[in-house]
DNA sequence: TTCACATGTAAGAATTCTCTTACACGTGTA
DNA sequence: TACACGTGTAAGAGAATTCTTACATGTGAA
C-alpha cells in the first residue's frame, strides 16, 4: 500500500471517507488495535448503528478491514482493523490522480453563464 | 509546508476540500500554472459562480491562494495559484491529528442505543 | 422464558453540499 | 450608449450526508 498511486476515483472516495471527524477518530482508535463494533461504539461514545454506517464507508474506501468471527461463547463478533494505507497529498500527486477521474462529469450541462 | 503536522480540524478541512472531483480538477489545473477565475471556468467547463464557490472552499483550506490584480487595460483580475502543500495520510499520522480535534463533539447526546 | 450481549438494516428528520439562475458592480472599446 | 469582459454574491432547488429511533436476527446464562 505504501506509496500507492490511487486512481482519481479511489482518491476521492478515500478523501471523502477521511474528511469526517468521527471517521477520523474511528481510524485513529483502530490504529491502536483491532476491536469489534459494539465495543468500539462504547469506547468512542457513539451509537452502534451510527458506527456501523461509518465503518461501512471506511471499509468501502479500503481504509479498514472487517472480519466476522465467532467468539468462544458462540457470539458473532465483527472485528475491524486499519489497513496500512499511505497516501501522499501534493499538487502533482493530485494532478496525476485527476487524469484517471471518470466522474461521469456531473450533470453539468451547457455551462454557459449569465445568458444575456 | 512539506511534511507539516496539521491539527485535526485543519486536516478535516483539507480533506473535505479535496474530496470533490471538481475541486480536485481545479487544483490539478492550477498545478499547471496560475490562472484567473473567468478563464479557469472556461478551461474546466463550469460556470463562473460555481467555480467561485469551489475556489473559496479551497482557499479557506489553504490549498490555493488568490490575489486580485489589475490588468494593463484596467480590469480587475483575480488570479489563483496552488499552495505547495504536502500531506501524508497514514494511520499513525491520522491518530496524531485526531489528538487535536476540537469537533465540538457533534450534537451527539446520550449515545445510548436501543433503550428497552 | 427472559435477560444480556452480539449482529444487521430500514425509515425519517435535520443539516450540509452542489449547482443554476439572476442580480450587483467595474473597466475599455465600438 | 451599448457591448464585451472582468469581479462578487444571493436565492432557491435538488441531492447527499449525518444521525436517531426502531425493528429484525442470533447466541449463552440466570
Amino acid at each position: 500500500m505504501t506509496g500507492s498511486r490511487p486512481t482519481g476515483d479511489e482518491l476521492v472516495e478515500v478523501l471523502a471517507a477521511l474528511s469526517n471527524p468521527l471517521r477520523l477518530r474511528i481510524v485513529a482508535t483502530l490504529a491502536g488495535g483491532r476491536d469489534y463494533v459494539s465495543h468500539l461504539a462504547r469506547v468512542i461514545g457513539v451509537s452502534r448503528p451510527l458506527l456501523h454506517m461509518h465503518l461501512q464507508r471506511l471499509e468501502a474506501a479500503g481504509l479498514v478491514v472487517g472480519s466476522l468471527e465467532l467468539s468462544e461463547d458462540g457470539k458473532a463478533m465483527k472485528y475491524f482493523e486499519v489497513a496500512d494505507f499511505d497516501f501522499t497529498l501534493t499538487p502533482s500527486a493530485l494532478a496525476e490522480a485527476v487524469l484517471t477521474l471518470t466522474t461521469a462529469d456531473q450533470k453539468r450541462g451547457p455551462a454557459r453563464e449569465e445568458p444575456s
